[in-house]
Formats: structure tokens, C-alpha cells, sequence
DNA sequence: CAGTCGAATAAGCGGTGGCTTATATTTGAG
DNA sequence: CTCAAATATAAGCCACCGCTTATTCGACTG
């Protein structure tokens, strides 16, 4: 079931930190797991769950599991964050401010 | 207990309407449970997650409470979204656009 | 004062979530 | 061919969540 909420998926902190750092590169599972204190099903479980809502998706090569996140999955969450975003316009600045360094 | 995790707390689909309403102007308890199909402790249990999040803030009239939201106490998860919008750069470009047309 | 209204709390219940251990499945290694 | 490694799935456990009804509490009203 593609397109699970992405706001209940990312509302664990462990499932979180798993996304954050398959936004940094590509992993396999074993790989993920040395950095959790956590069982390696327990890492898929949340795999999985992260697929269900998009967020990831799978490389398979031989017996090893490779995963990355998406972005782009990210969609609603960054809608609506930057709906209500426009209720605190100090923040707007900073924001600004974020986006102005960015260009070289 | 505040400051509970705003990721968990908006994970909730109905708790986060209720934010959203909040958003938009000050409302009783009363009020609030009219827009919704749940009942009146239902919604006093949502405001008070809400509040032990930072979410919303109560100010209180005779009998009546009124709600309204905080949106700085999203501070959190915007911080987490734009670090993570980074990671999606066409985003970028709408998000840089939608700052340009705001201000005239 | 008695009665009522707005709201919060208590208590209980079914469902779900995240974890575990155990087991299955696929694939590479020797 | 056999075994071990990498991952997924199954099954069960316990805590927590969101809801309900019942009750309580405080404040206005008559």
C-alpha cells in the first residue's frame, strides 16, 4: 500500500534517523544496523515502512539490500510545513536568509 | 511534561486539524468540537497533547477556554524539513518562488 | 441556593506500533 | 553440494494511543 502517511512514518524517532542518514548516501540493511542498537529485523521492519510511505526505495543486488531515500516523498510534509510557516513570519527571514547562501 | 516530541504529536490526523483551526483564529472547546465527529473529551484530550507539545496555548474566560495555536513551536520541524528539503533541489526553486511572491 | 453549562479528568477498551526471537528465503563462498 | 551470510517474514508481547462513557469541577444563572 504506496503512500502510507508521511507524517505517522516519520513520527518515530529510529525511523527517522534511519531516513536521515539514507538521505546521506545509499546503504545496505547490515550496513544500517551497525548504527542502531536495534535488531536487524527490526531495521527492516522500519524499511519497510518507510517504503510503504515512499520515502526509500530498494536496490537489489545479489543477497544484499541496498536502500536510498527520496526526497521527493517528502512532498506533503514540506507542503504543509511551509503552509503554516506563513503563521510566523520572523521565521520567514531566516528562511530567506537560508536560502541566499545557498547560491554561490 | 513540554516540549513532547511536535513529530509524534502531529502524527495524529485529527489532532492536526485541530491545529490547523487553531491557526486561524482563537476558539472555545465548544466551537472546536462542533467541526469535528469525535466528542468533547476526545477533543480536551487532543488540546491537552497539543499543549504539552508547545502546540497551542489556552487562555482561559469564566467557564469557557479558549485555544489558540504557537506556531513557533514548530520550530522544530520546520528546522528539520528545510534541512531536509537540501536533499530535493528542483523544491528549491518553488520554495525560492513563493518567498519572491510574497513580498510586493 | 439549585440547576446547568463548559471543560477536564477518570477509567476502560480495542487497535496499533515497535520490538523481540524464531524461522524462511535467497545468494555467495568454499 | 554445503554452509554461512544478508535480508525478509512470522508470531507474539507489551506499551501506548485515540476513543468512548461516566464522573467531576468550576463558574454562571435563575
Amino acid at each position: 500500500m504506496p503512500d502510507t502517511d508521511v507524517f505517522r512514518t516519520l513520527a518515530d524517532p529510529t525511523r527517522r534517523a534511519v531516513f536521515e542518514r539514507l538521505c546521506r548516501r545509499e546503504m545496505s540493511v547490515t550496513e544500517l544496523k551497525a548504527g542502531f542498537p536495534i535488531s536487524q529485523p527490526a531495521i527492516s521492519q522500519h524499511l519497510a515502512a518507510l517504503r510503504g510511505a515512499g520515502l526509500v526505495c530498494e536496490r537489489r543486488e545479489g543477497r544484499f539490500a541496498y536502500y536510498r531515500a527520496q526526497p521527493q516523498a517528502l512532498g506533503p510534509l514540506v507542503d504543509w510545513v511551509d503552509r503554516y510557516r506563513l503563521f510566523w513570519p520572523e521565521r520567514l527571514e531566516k528562511l530567506k536568509n537560508v536560502l541566499k547562501d545557498m547560491e554561490p
